[in-house]
DNA sequence: CAGCTTCATGAACGACCGTTAGGCTAGTGC
DNA sequence: GCACTAGCCTAACGGTCGTTCATGAAGCTG
């Protein structure tokens, strides 16, 4: 037994989760510039130099998080509107994936939005065309939601702006132990989404109105 | 003649507002961590301690620029909604007022928002309950539109969350050299609002929603 | 011109940064 | 038991940071 974590132990792969969890937290409250490998190693539990054997540089922990949190992002949307089979439905299941997960997963949300600035070209280049990837997938819903005469909005690209920034600023304010659980959130933000397009309420799988 | 700036030259005042202007660029393009006193001083044409004769700290700089814009936001929302006599026109005014006062101040906006974190505690808490408060006009504007029955909305915290959340973002995404004059990025987004509270499209002084 | 204030300078301080070099040690393969 | 590697360490590198200090030119006041 006692196989606990002692002072100076060798963790293999459980030092790398260590090391991004660390580093998830201090990004997001302190800022990527703001934050120290130092303080990510001591938070971790380990030195300076231990991070680099598991990461070759402090922007490549960075790009990581981002990158999985875009992987796992993708891929419950993905999931999400694969089962929906009109525009509306499927822009309906994107927007509650889109605020569940951020709302699972504020941090890495906020570090992957709002830290893009600090990467280095290349990375960031890549970072802002998956972004835009993302958005093009919205938009394009709006667009056959509009063309199938579900929806009624004068501009799809602005209307998909503004459902992304509302959707992912949950991450921003959302508290798992306040009053509105998480899947009512999401709820109202499809209805506010839905309404916003003039989306008519007929067999999209919405629930009523009223709470 | 020829007071032009030379090299070396007192500027007073003037030397202020260089030191502002820059740093606004500076902390939206590459954020407040990331920038140094130095490269502030570089592009305000002056030397690194020629700073501490204006601002006590480099803190100082980022509060006085939030303070500011947070200043000319609230005058600017306050004198739009004046001129209103119902809830459903006063947010369409306050939101017409918040997306082009934020598309003319994109850089402002963007530091004042995405640098609270950079903040130490008391200024901290100073922005914040700023925010806290100019939200809670939007939201009030939204229960006194659902109590007169012209707005329908499950929760309107969460609007206005959402509303101010899209509202903000315009500053990151809108192009003064773009297809969309502002004017219309602003009205598009009475719309979305409007239409996402459910509202009823009569004598708001809404235009129509084709085009 | 004398005295004072304003505005800016060059130089430097200690602190902290990301990163690296090199060594120790526990565990594996033979 | 011996070589080898993975994992982590201590120590230190060069560089940059925000800020301060002493100094002085320029301009106002009398």
């Amino acid at each position: 037994m006692a196989e606990a974590v002692e002072s100076g132990a060798r963790r293999g792969e459980a030092t790398r989760q260590a090391i991004e969890l660390a580093a998830i937290d201090l990004f997001a409250e302190l800022g990527y510039n703001a934050t120290s490998m130092r303080q990510i190693a001591a938070s971790a539990g380990i030195r300076p130099a231990a991070i680099y054997h598991w990461f070759p540089s402090k922007e490549a922990i960075l790009t990581q998080l981002q990158d999985d949190f875009m992987d796992r992002l993708e891929e419950a949307v993905d999931a999400a509107v694969a089962g929906e089979s009109t525009p509306a439905g499927e822009l309906a299941a994107a927007v509650r994936e889109h605020v569940v997960f951020h709302g699972l997963h504020p941090r890495a949300a906020f570090v992957t939005d709002s830290e893009i600035r600090a990467l280095s070209p290349e990375p960031k280049a890549r970072l802002i065309a998956r972004r835009d990837e993302y958005e093009g997938m919205f938009r394009q819903m709006i667009e056959r939601g509009v063309e199938a005469g579900e929806f009624e909005v004068s501009n799809p690209a602005v209307a998909s702006y503004a459902i992304l920034l509302q959707c992912t600023g949950v991450a921003l304010w959302y508290d798992p132990a306040g009053e509105l659980p998480l899947e009512v959130i999401a709820r109202i933000h499809v209805e506010l989404v839905l309404a916003s397009l003039g989306a008519r309420r007929n067999g999209t799988g919405e629930r009523e109105l009223k709470n």
